[in-house]
DNA sequence: ACCAGGTGCTTCGAACTCGAAGCACAAGGA
DNA sequence: TCCTTGTGCTTCGAGTTCGAAGCACCTGGT
């Protein structure tokens, strides 16, 4: 039986671990940031930007979940944590008795507003400095195809809960 | 006082989310396919793919941990994981006493080279597909000065161990 | 009105992660 | 030689992560 040609080619593979090393490196060096700027964790800072971002400052559960890769009992975990550190409130909400509104309060707005400099030079500092502006257009332009793909893409042997 | 503008414009936000995003979404189907395949988180993966890819077919704990991006402390752990099962070695080193060489066994090759079509199966489909041939390159030509900037720059406020 | 299946969230247990502290060896100057 | 400092790794404790299981509510069909 002949050889199976390999399914990445070399050129291939530098970006691949290029781009997991880079991330890698990146979220370290943001965490460790976010931790002294504000005692925040990554999630945490996700958390609370996208809630930040949104219309009335609020978001389901749920959609929380889904717009942050994150598990959904590790969501509620670090609801739980925010909750306790006054940055966020929950409540059940009105429409659908099952469901949890998660709301920023005025002190996690003005965390986020706290280590939101500092979170915007590390991340310019390690990301964009090589690069020109040229080169960031070009970046963006190649991964937002790939991050549809990947959204729209169900995990294959999917089946988020068993189906039947 | 003057508003002081953003330090990250709209482009490189969006080419940074997109970033962070991919990543996790690539790791998380990853570590689900290494999981399945063979039993293997990523970081185990990681570790034995590059020893397998050593010229003696070993490392010492420091040089691993440094070409991952992973703790000391994480790494004994799970180098003892990967040890008790059979998929490594280790032993002190004969030149310096206080260091550990980590070798892979053929069962840890063997482990590797089962999983590896399906890796690079889930690559190549979740990161790939919607990239040309051409894409790619500039992709990897885009991360790698990236990459070097980030290993050449020291933590900031580093200091990997208290000096003096 | 019932009830079977689906959905939203939480709880639980087990596993993993990290940094700080500790131990042992190494290296170099007094 | 000693002894101070540095280095390689492990241990320890605390915190975080995930999936499976569980609970409550909602939905649609009969």
């Amino acid at each position: 039986m002949a050889e199976s040609p390999p399914l990445l080619d070399p050129v291939q593979l530098g970006a691949y671990f290029a781009l997991i090393e880079v991330v890698d490196l990146l979220r370290h060096a943001i965490e460790q940031q976010l931790r002294e700027a504000g005692d925040l964790s990554y999630v945490q800072f996700q958390l609370l930007a996208r809630l930040n971002g949104a219309p009335e400052g609020s978001h389901r559960m749920t959609d929380l979940a889904d717009g942050v890769v994150y598990s959904r009992s590790g969501l509620t975990y670090q609801a739980g944590l925010l909750e306790k550190a006054g940055l966020v409130t929950r409540a059940p909400s009105p429409e659908d008795e099952r469901s949890v509104t998660v709301t920023i309060t005025d002190a996690g707005r003005e965390r986020v507003q706290r280590v939101l400099p500092g979170h915007a030079e590390v991340v310019s500092r390690m990301l964009f400095q090589p690069l020109s502006g040229k080169d960031v257009e070009t970046l963006a332009g190649l991964l937002q195809p790939v991050r549809e793909h990947m959204r729209s893409t169900p995990p294959r042997s999917a089946a988020r809960r068993r189906r039947r």
